[in-house]
DNA sequence: TAGAAACCCTTGAGTAGCTACAGAGTCAAG
DNA sequence: CTTGACTCTGTAGCTACTCAAGGGTTTCTA
């Protein structure tokens, strides 16, 4: 099959089939005369692994670990579980971040009941204030944001749509 | 002040300083003989403003449109209650998705309760199978990691540390 | 007054994970 | 033979910075 097949069998944007080939995450596919990329089933099967464990949160770094545990099936899994392990620890640490910041920002919201002019706004007041040094720990998380450049992402993969 | 004091006061990166100044978030500071940039009590105030912003996670876009209204002080300051509306929307949003991320990947660890060779290790198992088309609504949020490209964010803002 | 350290300048590239476009080539149907 | 759908490569863009190269300036000391 044809690069477009195999983004609509996984639910994938063809560019980013192409951005996991120039990563190194989908092996190089064979070509046809015309220079087209063949794929076959062991592709979609690949694709899809790394798909489900986009839609995870997982970064590209530790899907390679785990497509190399694939590879190699007779390694004991061991660090499998530590991969998984750790994931799950940056999703928990972020949701604390993030409940500290909801905590902080209703705080602020409070300080404005009905609206008034900007000059006495009590949010812009309270953001004025200076910082408070909060001992926050190291941690690798992201922001709250996402923005245009990768709706894809944004709305969830909704895969095997056909 | 030159750059560097102001640095210290905000707990701001200096490069980030000059960032925002080509950003369009600070104003263009005077120069000294030398070609150095000099700053006021006004750009301590500023910056403070535009850090303790991030450090509740806006983005550049929503502060740009509080500054606005900073310097606009007449104006009716509903659109200020409208935006950290959203802004807090945003941020229980992604907790939101988190917790489901953390419970899909809690499902999937204990599909491997004893370690054993990769090739029956029920995690990558589960990996591997077709993604579950899930319903999600489009979000502009983003993802769990943080790296080293961004470390004083992941730190949390200290700022006024002298 | 020379020299060194500490600061500052601009420019350009890099980070994650894509997305999007330009400009070209390929292929099947009508 | 043309139209249109698809594909190709290469490059640039997105956030919010961070870092490094290769210079210039200031300040302090010997
Ligand atoms: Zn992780
Ligand atoms: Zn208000
Ligand atoms: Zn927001
Ligand atoms: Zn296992």
């Amino acid at each position: 099959m044809k690069i477009g097949e195999l983004a609509r069998l996984t639910g994938t944007n063809v560019e980013t089939i192409r951005y996991y080939e120039r990563d190194g995450l989908l092996p190089i596919p064979a070509r046809s005369d015309g220079n087209y990329r063949i794929y076959g089933d062991a592709h979609v099967q690949r694709l899809s692994f790394i798909r489900r464990c986009r839609s995870l949160d997982m970064t590209l770094e530790e899907i390679r670990v785990l497509q190399h545990f694939k590879e190699s099936p007779q390694e004991n899994c061991a660090d499998v579980n530590r991969l998984l392990d750790l994931h799950i620890g940056h999703v928990a640490q972020r949701m604390q971040e993030l409940q500290e910041l909801e905590m902080q920002l209703k705080d602020l919201r409070e300080r404005c009941g009905e609206t008034r002019d900007a000059a006495h706004c009590g949010i812009l007041e309270g953001l004025s204030q200076a910082i408070v040094p909060s001992g926050k720990t190291a941690s690798h998380v992201q922001g709250t944001h996402w923005h245009a450049a990768n709706p894809n992402s944004a709305k969830g993969i909704q895969g095997n749509q056909v």
